[in-house]
Order: structure tokens, then C-alpha cells, then sequence
DNA sequence: CGGTCCATTGATGTCATTCAAGAAAAGTGG
DNA sequence: CCACTTTTCTTGAATGACATCAATGGACCG
């Protein structure tokens, strides 16, 4: 079964692949493994071609900031100056393109990848803002709602969450705790069903949007 | 009595100023003026010469979002793309230099402008990251601790704010009753001074930072 | 089959919001 | 410059949402 993106980051850049294919090598990532670590050098860039990805942050309180899931041809952390901000960790087994942050330096008199990677860019700061957004705005409920429905491709099938509820948790900065009561909630309106943890369908596609509102 | 910024987006960038200087044109904007509206075509693109500038997010449920404040120096919504995401307003007297988009796309060939533009957007996308940080993990008493902190440049001087208490709340995803009370904390501990609601000073730097965590 | 990890559920506590009122500041017109 | 209005800010008391603490339940894996 595959993983439904919530948003394809360089989805309408339809050469990244493609160039990441012909400049980069394709690596393998174990479940659990770190593609890079916070506050190393970042030398190095990183497109996902198959899998699923999250980049997490530590804080000097101990406590975990999820940044931001990525999968199918998502540029990850294209925030990252000389030094990642975060790291990233492979949900599941992954391949992942990486090319030299050099190759792409070179490139700056290429208009057309210096383009791609300012809107691979201003595409990453769209959904940082949304994800503030969506933190300022939302109840535990919304939150959780929305989330799900960044899932929802399409209502028939069964879709798998590539992540746990301590990843959903950290990214929707809730406790574990909340979510699953809001998990329950949500079966209790009718609006998803869940088959375990991780796989769910949506019920009531509509119900699900009024509710993430 | 000048503003202090919070950051400088593009201080690190030199010739932004100049650049925007030499190919756009510097117009007046009055305390309150829009400079854009939501939702407008971006045509133009914008950086602050002199004064205080927000960006504000009107929400489907009548909520309002602070994007950010933006001081001498900082481009303004480098996000946009074909439109403006948020709407931005002159907090106070401004003069800002106006540049055609185009002008900026002709210059792609230029690595130069295309790299300041990037480092421009990536350093919006850091500070979005940084306040979406904020956001997740502070109390209300470390996210006004934090706000007040990015103001004070140094201990002496009487600082201005140039928003109200109703934009500080929305910035900091709080109520202007739980600033107001904060800011009451914050003085109580004898760790600021406020003369007013607006002008204020530090009396213990290294206990606003600790309060800040 | 037993152990470990992760998820769920319940009881209680805390912090920020909400509602309501009053005080201070800023604008307005004589 | 002063009275008046309007807006903004402050303060208090009660409510509510989510966190925390604690225990149970269930899935996966050797």
C-alpha cells in the first residue's frame, strides 16, 4: 500500500526529479534510520523518491518538534543553509536522491534550477505558514481532522499512517493522549474508522472538512 | 525614537537595499495605510526603507493571523507567489521601496539577485519555523518574554513598540486580556519597565532571556 | 508464550480563555 | 486648552480545554 502525500512540495516542478535523477545518487534508508542529523553540515541535498520521511528538531527544554512529513519527490529541508536545522528520519523504508549542495551552487547561472529551487523553497515557507496556522487557530480536534484529511486522497480505500501518535502528537503539538481521544472522537461522530492505529478510512468526507475547519 | 528590529531578514545580504534602491521606486505609505491586500495579484514586491510594517491573515472564521513585523531593510512577503497570502499594513509612517516582479524575473539570469532573493526567502522560511517554535512550546509568559526580548537591542535605552496590544495577541496566538496580564507579570518580577503601553525598558537582561527559555 | 513497546482510557489539575467591568489613553470639536 | 467621545488597555472571576498522572489494554517480536 502507499503512502498519500499531504501536500507534494515540488509536485508542479516537474523536472526536480528528473534533475535529481541525473546529478544525484539514489540511496536506501532503512524504517528508523537518520537521512541527516540536526546541525550538521548540509552539503548535501535530498529529494525523497519512494517512502516517507519526517524531520524532527531537539530543544534545549528536552522537548521534540516534528517539522514536517515528506513523500514522493519532496525536496526535504530546503530551509537548510550551511547547517540543517533539523534532522531527518526515514518513517519506513525509503530511497532518497541526494545530490551535493555544490552541484546546485554551480547551477545558479542554469535560470531554470535556480527557479526550481526558490519555488521548492516559497512552496516549504507556504506550509510553514499553514502549519502556524493551523497551531494558532485549531482545537485539538481540528487539528487532528485536518490532518487525517491531508491523507484523505480519495474515501473508498483503507490508507496507512506512515507515522505514530507520538510523531502526530509532536507535529500538531498535542500529547498522545489528546490525539487518541480524538481519534475516538472522530469514530464516535462516524466521520473515520479505524483499523488499529494506523489504518483508517474516511466515512463522511464532508463531515471530516466541517470538522477541520 | 527608531524601532528596533526584531531581526533583519536581508541585513546579511548587502545590496538588497541598493539593489530595490536603484530599480524600484521609494513610496509614502501613513500610519495605517495598506501597502497590499490579501488575495491581490503580486506584482510588485517590497522592502521597508524606513518604519514598522505588519502582515495580517484574514481567517474563513473571522479570526485574524499576524504573519510577522517587518522593519528597515526587510523585504515583505517574499512567500508570494502569482498572489499575496496575507495583506500588509503600515504600522507607522513608512517609506518603502516598490520593485516590479518582472524586473526581478528578467534579472534570473543575474546569480546574484536570483541567490539574494533565495537567501531572502530562505531566512523568511527560518524565522516562520522559529515562531512556529514559539508557538508549540512557550507559555504565554515566555512567548511575551521572547516578543519583548527581540526588541531589546540594549538595556539603557527606552524602547517604542509600534503595535498594540491587539497585534501583539495575534502574533503570539494569545488574547490581548493574557498579554496585558503578562506584561503585568513581567513587571511585577521587576524584569521591565513600561512607561504606557507602548514604551518600555529592561531592567534584567539575563532574566528576560531565562524567562524567554 | 512472555516481554516490550505503543495506544487507549479515566481522574484530576493547570493554564489560558471568556465574559464583564472599569481605567487610561487617544482622538475630536468647541 | 478643555470637555467629550471613542478606542485601547487593564483587571477580576468563572469557565473550559488540554495536559498530566496513572493504569489498563493490545499489537508485535523474539
Amino acid at each position: 500500500m502507499g503512502y498519500a502525500a499531504i501536500t507534494h512540495i515540488t509536485s508542479a516542478i516537474p523536472s526536480m526529479a528528473a534533475m535529481m535523477d541525473r546529478m544525484g545518487v539514489k540511496m536506501h534508508f532503512a524504517k528508523g534510520c537518520e537521512i541527516f542529523g540536526q546541525d550538521e553540515d548540509a552539503n548535501l541535498m535530498h529529494c525523497v523518491a519512494t517512502g516517507a520521511v519526517r524531520t524532527t528538531r531537539l530543544l534545549s527544554d528536552g522537548r521534540r518538534q516534528v517539522g514536517d512529513f515528506y513523500f514522493e519527490d519532496d525536496m526535504i529541508g530546503c530551509a537548510n543553509g550551511t547547517i540543517h536545522r533539523f534532522s531527518a528520519e526515514a518513517l519506513v523504508d525509503c530511497s532518497v536522491w541526494v545530490v551535493r549542495r555544490s552541484v546546485f551552487g554551480l547551477a545558479y547561472s542554469d535560470g531554470a534550477l535556480a527557479n526550481a529551487l526558490l519555488e521548492a523553497t516559497r512552496r516549504e515557507l507556504e506550509r510553514t505558514q499553514d502549519h502556524l496556522l493551523a497551531l494558532g487557530g485549531k482545537s485539538a480536534c481540528e487539528r487532528v481532522a485536518s490532518f487525517l484529511l491531508g491523507f484523505a486522497r480519495d474515501d473508498i480505500e483503507w490508507l496507512s499512517l506512515p507515522m505514530g501518535r507520538q510523531d502526530m502528537a509532536d507535529y500538531l503539538d498535542l500529547t498522545i493522549e489528546t490525539v487518541s481521544r480524538m481519534v475516538r472522537h472522530l469514530q464516535d461522530l462516524d466521520v473515520v474508522k479505524f483499523n488499529g492505529a494506523r489504518a483508517f478510512r474516511v466515512l463522511r468526507h464532508d463531515a471530516l472538512c466541517l470538522l477541520a475547519a
